[in-house]
DNA sequence: ATAGCTGCAAATGCTTTGCAAGGCC
DNA sequence: GGCCTTGCAAAGCATTTGCAGCTAT
């Protein structure tokens, strides 16, 4: 699969401007509709941020984008499997999508179902368990749940 | 902050014989019925482990407990309210409960959904950023991901 | 006796899917 | 034009709830 072309880009900064987002869903292979372009816009414009698909299909109509929750749950999916986001679930009650995909971790405030990220570098692990049967570790998450 | 009362054996050893089971509800302010007593047994006889709603009721079917699956949801809920479980959410799919409420993370194998306990003491934070606005830390979760 | 449980089945809430119509290359 | 996407609504799960009957205390 994975055939990319790559510019060697996808996890550098934020996004800023407009174009990038296009270019961003071409470069993974995803044709740039109308829906995901705006649901892409929606989710790399602002800077990371963390959103389950209610929630984006909210913002959406709110915006006059005219998606339906279905489509939201693809486009979330397809963004997650090409890498342009991550899948995170703390709560059961639903999934939440980071738009930040690299190395960090998160604040969980348990009263408002609210997360932050934590950059990597503030969490310093000295020590950790190698896997049993010597497997891959293919990540580490730390969740730091906040009570108040 | 660890609340606890009891009789200090909470997370010590993993509950051998039938009394203490009992006693465990009672102390929790739980009435000992027929079915929390047999699903407490078939949780906290063995050593710590991690159940999904479904497969405790499918334990119970094969040792002839008759329960309902609303019953040991209802239980499984009852318990974690008490402080006898932890409920931890990695797989949207479903929850898991932990028989070990004391202080430790988790591997987690993506393949299987498995989960096993590591130690608290085997996974040393040497920095930890503090919690915005001062708030109090209620817990940090390690999950080590297994990809094979 | 009585407040607290249990069981069943229907209800709920999030997420996925099927299939026809529409849009991008 | 062909194939990927979308959209609706219906289907699917895991989990919850309502209410009559049962049971610890």
């Amino acid at each position: 699969m994975a055939s990319k072309k790559t510019t060697a880009k996808v996890s550098g900064s934020p996004v800023a401007a407009g174009g990038t987002v296009l270019e961003r869903l071409r470069d993974a292979g995803l044709r740039p509709t109308r829906q995901r372009l705006a649901l892409a816009k929606l989710l790399f414009a602002r800077g990371h941020r963390h959103v389950s698909a209610e929630q984006l299909f909210n913002e959406a109509k709110t915006q006059r984008v005219d998606v339906s929750l279905a489509t939201v749950y693809n486009a979330l999916h397809d963004f997650t499997g090409k890498g342009l986001l991550r899948e995170i679930s703390i709560d059961s009650a639903s999934s939440y999508f980071d738009t930040n995909t690299g190395d960090h971790h998160h604040f969980y405030f348990e009263h408002s179902g609210h997360l932050e990220d934590i950059e990597a570098h503030r969490v310093v692990i000295a020590a950790l368990p190698e896997a049993p049967g010597g497997a891959a570790i293919s990540g580490v998450d730390v969740i730091i749940r906040i009570k108040a």
